[in-house]
DNA sequence: TATTGTTATACTCTATAACTATA
DNA sequence: TATAGTTATAGAGTATAACAATA
């Protein structure tokens, strides 16, 4: 694309009525977000950035692990033998995706695929020696991870937070592919 | 999914002595997901993705809006004449990322740059007439998406949701420019 | 016919670094 | 020197569509 700094671009909109003197968004300035603050869509987005960030600062900086990745293992690591299929199914991507998650698994040593004996087709995904030597390690970075960013909430609240936000996307998810229509 | 929130799982998945038949992760048997249930990054993905997605089904099947283009719009109407980096700012992201979200609104004829009188460097944002009259009809739909989402929830339980959410992205926020270093 | 894993491709979102034109 | 906007580039993350082997 060509356009952008210098070019002006008088949008084919007129300009709005304003006056000369606007006084609104000065440097200084609190600015205000609209209806934002009671979008509950904005600061679920905000909260996954900020603990985003505090694991790359932590556990990504001590591992090189993703949260993506780390979450895979242990789904792998609780299911010996899984399908690449059946991962995919559970952590709610598509076949295509898990190829090269399970590519990085695999080049980290982490995991390892195994033919199926039953089913020609099909892989089984389980630790190697390393991934199980090194998945605890990382369960307690990020465990110390988790404690720091949910800090701020007691017990209790941690509880009902995970608890509301489950409600949320169970019943989200049962009615996109089930039946409550869009 | 089946299983989620409540169910505790033998954590500590340390490789099951199991023999050849190896009965862990068949097709229908119910998997595991080890550590992941009390992992609060785990459900806030897992929440972000349905919310995007029932978005996606909703808002922006009707207007090719995104969660992202719709946030950055609502802020720029509500402080007007914004500069580009104050946006940046206010949305916790990059300045040059900006550039592109703003050629876009821009592109819609949603919003236009309008060079600012006291400093030839900056350009105010503002909304076009077009942007003002489509944004309570973006609003509308959003906020139906959202409720319609939220719906699993006594309006006391998503406010103190949102209320718990915001707690610790400020606090993560805070300490990561601040001070409290991790 | 359907499923498993794969590839090729593309699109979104975001960041870093370097550039320009101002301040 | 510092700031505002831009560009080029890169890297996650994810999706769709098509394909070979197998069921």
């Amino acid at each position: 694309m060509k356009r952008a700094a210098g070019t002006r671009a008088p949008a084919r909109t007129a300009a709005p009525p304003r006056a000369a003197a606007e006084p609104s968004a000065r440097a200084g300035a609190e600015l205000t977000y609209g209806l934002l603050p009671q979008v509950l869509g904005y600061h679920l987005r905000r909260t996954q950035v900020a603990i985003f960030r505090h694991f790359a600062r932590t556990v990504a900086a001590q591992t090189g692990i993703t949260p993506g990745l780390l979450g895979m293992l242990q789904v792998i690591a609780a299911n010996p033998g899984l399908a690449q299929s059946r991962l995919a199914e559970a952590m709610e991507v598509d076949r295509s995706t898990i190829v090269k998650v399970v590519d990085q698994l695999e080049a980290r040593g982490l995991i390892v695929r195994e033919p199926s004996p039953s089913d020609k087709r099909s892989y089984g995904l389980r630790l190697t020696r390393e991934g199980a030597a090194e998945l605890p390690r990382m369960q307690k970075l990020m465990q110390a991870h988790e404690d720091e960013f949910a800090a701020p909430l007691t017990p209790a609240e941690r509880q009902q937070l995970i608890a509301l936000l489950v409600r949320l996307y169970e019943r989200a998810d049962g009615a996109a592919e089930g039946g409550l229509a869009p």
